[in-house]
DNA sequence: TCTCATATTTAGAATTATTCTAAGGTGTTG
DNA sequence: CAACACCTTAGAATAATTCTAAATATGAGA
């Protein structure tokens, strides 16, 4: 039986999960194709396992959770808090911002260049600023190009 | 047993209630004095029941998490999403943002009149902005004045 | 290549915050 | 004070995520 997966080439997750000290399975790799070949992408721990799925690749839903925490801590990923129900993980780890449509529950970045904040008080005493989010909560569907 | 609760005026909860179009129960107003008494709040469900056990006033949890709904829905509270693990409800209904204590779980209003964010993109065609969020992500532990 | 220690995967149970349900209680209005 | 719509509630249900413990795969070394 031939494999089902692609075989073209593995977009250096494999040389990533060698950098952070991850061995590299039939299930990471999989995981990290489907994450970093093509676009960034923000993706759901359960979306993320029915891809994998439809792809034919048999991951089970533990792993998939494993793995994107897994990554999270290698800095191949970064997880993005903007509703309480699910956690997206977002394969851009730069710094950026996003739009946020509620209505579908997806995600847009918003390149980290293009905006300032200004007039931010310092933090209390004792902290440390970890990161700034700026999350843009949209409402209404995006007219699909046509 | 003398009541438990203080007998101060309602802080106006009576009547928010009443423009809202909440029937004023025991429940909601014992609640609404709690978070309305008092400067600004960020509370979860579950702090607010233990709050309110603590005052002695006896409300089942499904009754905190329906207020605290129909309170952000009649614009007395507002949420704020910070944690996947737990909805904060805010008292502060102003424009403002937030310092988010990761270690305490905490929250900090930030004036909203005090920062300005340039250069964001337009929203994509079809959608409206909602509302933007800034949360500024501390690490450590603030130190308490002393 | 074979073996072994260790890392990884996994099914399924467990956990946690939140929502739902349906039954009984309460506020308001006439 | 009757009647009905609105509220509250206990407990069950849900859903995302984590945990557990057992099975499997991987990489290093002989």
């Amino acid at each position: 039986m031939k494999p089902v997966t692609q075989d073209r080439p593995y977009s250096q997750t494999l040389s990533r999960l060698r950098e952070a000290g991850l061995r590299p399975t039939r299930q990471r790799l999989a995981l990290g194709r489907l994450l970093f070949d093509g676009g960034d992408r923000h993706v759901t721990a359960e979306a993320l396992h029915e891809e994998a799925q439809a792809a034919g690749v048999s991951v089970s839903l533990a792993t998939v959770y494993n793995t994107l925490h897994q990554f999270t801590e290698a800095h191949l990923l970064r997880e993005v808090v903007v509703d309480s129900a699910r956690t997206y993980f977002d394969t851009n780890v730069s710094d950026h911002h996003h739009f946020f449509l509620e209505n579908a529950g997806s995600l847009m970045d918003i390149d980290g260049g293009k905006i300032a904040i200004t007039g931010l008080p310092q933090a209390p005493e004792g902290t440390d600023v970890a990161r700034v989010d700026v999350i843009v909560r949209l409402h209404g569907t995006p007219r699909p190009a046509e």
